[in-house]
Order: structure tokens, then sequence, then C-alpha cells
DNA sequence: CACTCTACCTGTGCGC
DNA sequence: TGCGCACAGGTAGAGT
């Protein structure tokens, strides 16, 4: 499942492409599934049809990207979320599509901009302003002041993994990271943030940090038939009745919050 | 407000 | 070998 870390790679892909995407023109539009596009889809088709590629940009685990008409200055943004199974290819054109390719944008130069989503989660939606969207979402993982947080923290007074996982609050951690997040904070999932003293509130916000730092530059997680790319090590995610990394004792699995959830037992205490 | 449940999806991996 | 089924999870929206 696609977190920030690995939505960042996927826009670090692009923007690094041999053949820059900025500046290509949208010649074709094809939508290979219907639903994968959030809103009236004809008005999807017409506005991207000849518009140019301006601007990348991403916030939490949302992709923008922004779009002009050929001959003038109005822009337009496609927001896209990968969910679970979401990847992004820039391609030649005549490479062979994939079985589960949902939408192609075919572009000048050859090339062509596909999504391929065997589960079906990924949504793609055109919006005038990326306020749209982020203004229901908290500050970006990547972006993340310190002193701001740990006071927001220090206030809530939910369960940290609920807490890590709204995207209200921070935008860009899924399961995978808030269980590495707290397993490198010792802190245990069930633990009430209000209930922690400032040392262990120290402790998250940096662990928050650190972690979706490291995982970025190591272009995601390593996690068997999940990525690809990503050399991230997982301490605890998807390891039940594994040792610990630090104390050996057997990582534990609980659902919590309606997720999976994986903690070391021993390292990991609980504060409620 | 805080929390839980459900719908949306389909590939995977298990038990029988 | 193959069938059926539970399971995985991000988000929105409804319900408690």
């Amino acid at each position: 499942m696609p977190e920030l870390p690995e939505v960042e790679s996927v826009l670090r892909c692009l923007r690094d492409a041999p053949i820059s995407i900025i500046g290509r023109t949208v010649l074709k539009v094809n939508i290979l599934r219907e639903n994968v596009i959030t809103g009236d889809q004809q008005q999807f088709v017409s506005a991207l049809t000849g518009s140019v590629f301006k601007e990348i940009r991403r916030h939490g685990k949302y992709l923008f990207f922004r779009f002009t008409e050929s001959c003038g200055t109005k822009s337009v943004w496609m927001m896209l979320h990968l969910r679970m199974t979401g990847k992004l290819f820039l391609v030649p054109e005549n490479e062979a599509q994939l079985k589960h390719t949902r939408l192609s944008l075919l572009l000048d130069k050859g090339l062509a901009l596909r999504f391929d989503d065997p589960r079906a989660f990924g949504r793609v939606q055109l919006v005038q302003s990326i306020a749209e969207i982020t203004g229901r979402l908290g500050p970006d993982g990547l972006c993340l002041e310190q002193t701001e947080l740990l006071q927001r923290l220090a206030k809530q007074k939910r369960q940290l993994k609920p807490l890590l996982l709204d995207q209200g609050f921070v935008a860009g951690i899924g399961n995978i990271y808030a269980d590495e997040i707290l397993f490198r904070a010792k802190l245990h999932p069930c633990s009430r943030a209000d209930r922690l003293d400032s040392q262990e509130l120290t402790l998250l916000c940096t662990a928050i940090t650190e972690v979706l730092q490291q995982a970025v530059s190591l272009k995601g997680a390593n996690i068997d038939g999940v990525f690809e790319a990503g050399m991230f090590p997982v301490a605890v995610y998807g390891r039940a009745k594994q040792p610990c990394p630090v104390c050996s004792a057997l990582i534990q699995r609980e659902k919590l919050a309606g997720r999976g959830t994986h903690f070391c037992p021993v390292c990991q205490i609980c504060k409620i």
C-alpha cells in the first residue's frame, strides 16, 4: 500500500524521467474503467485533451498534476490517489499495456502515462485548486514543524495508532509506517497521546519525521510481494510471531481501529 | 467528539 | 487439483 514515501518515490521517478513529463501535451485520454474517475468523465476527457503538463506536487498520499490549456494560462489539477495497489508508469506508448490499466494518457514524444490498479481502489479527480483536497488534510509528513506537532499531539486524547492514521492530523502515514513509527518511538499503539510525558512526546515527533525521511531516502518500504524498489527495512509490520530486532521477544499482531497492528510487547510500553 | 462499522475491490493463500 | 472463503487496507460516510 503506497504511503507517503512510496508516493514521493513515484513523484521523483516522474520528475527525473529521461524525457521529462513536464511540457508534454496530452494527445488522447483513455479511461479503461469508468469508476476510476470521480466526477464527470466527459468533462475529464475534454479538460485534459490537448492540455500541457506543467507541474507535479504531492501532499500526503495525494499526487497533483497541473495542466494548462495549450494556448492559454488557465490551470486545472488532476488529483491521483493510488490507494492500495495503484501504480503509475511513464512508458513508451508502444509498450504493452498491463492487465489492470485503468487510465492512460497518450502524450507527445511517444510517451504514455498509465495508471494500473488491480484492486481498483485508486481514484483520479479533476480539481480547480489543490486546496479542495488538502483543506481536509493535516500538514504533510515531510514538512512537519516539530514544536507545533508537539503541541498538537499533547492535546489529543486518542490512541496513537488511529491518531497516526488520521490524514487530518498528519498527511501521509498509513498502516505500515504507523506501526514502524510507534516501534521506533517505543510506544504502544493503544497509548493515549495526552498521557505521554514530554520525553515520550518528543520521541514520537522525532520518530515520525525520521521514519518518513529515512523511508523516502530508501525509496519506500521493502515488503515481500508488495513493493519493488524500496529498501526501507520494516521492523514490525507483517512480522507477527517473528523476533523483535531489538529484544528478540515475539512481535504481536492485534486488530486495532480495524487495522492489523504489529508491535513488540516488551519494547513498546502502554500508557492508557 | 471519539470511535466503530461498512462499502468499495480483487489477488492471494489458506483449509478441506 | 480445485473449490470456497476469509483477508488485506485508505477513505468516505453512516451510525453509536
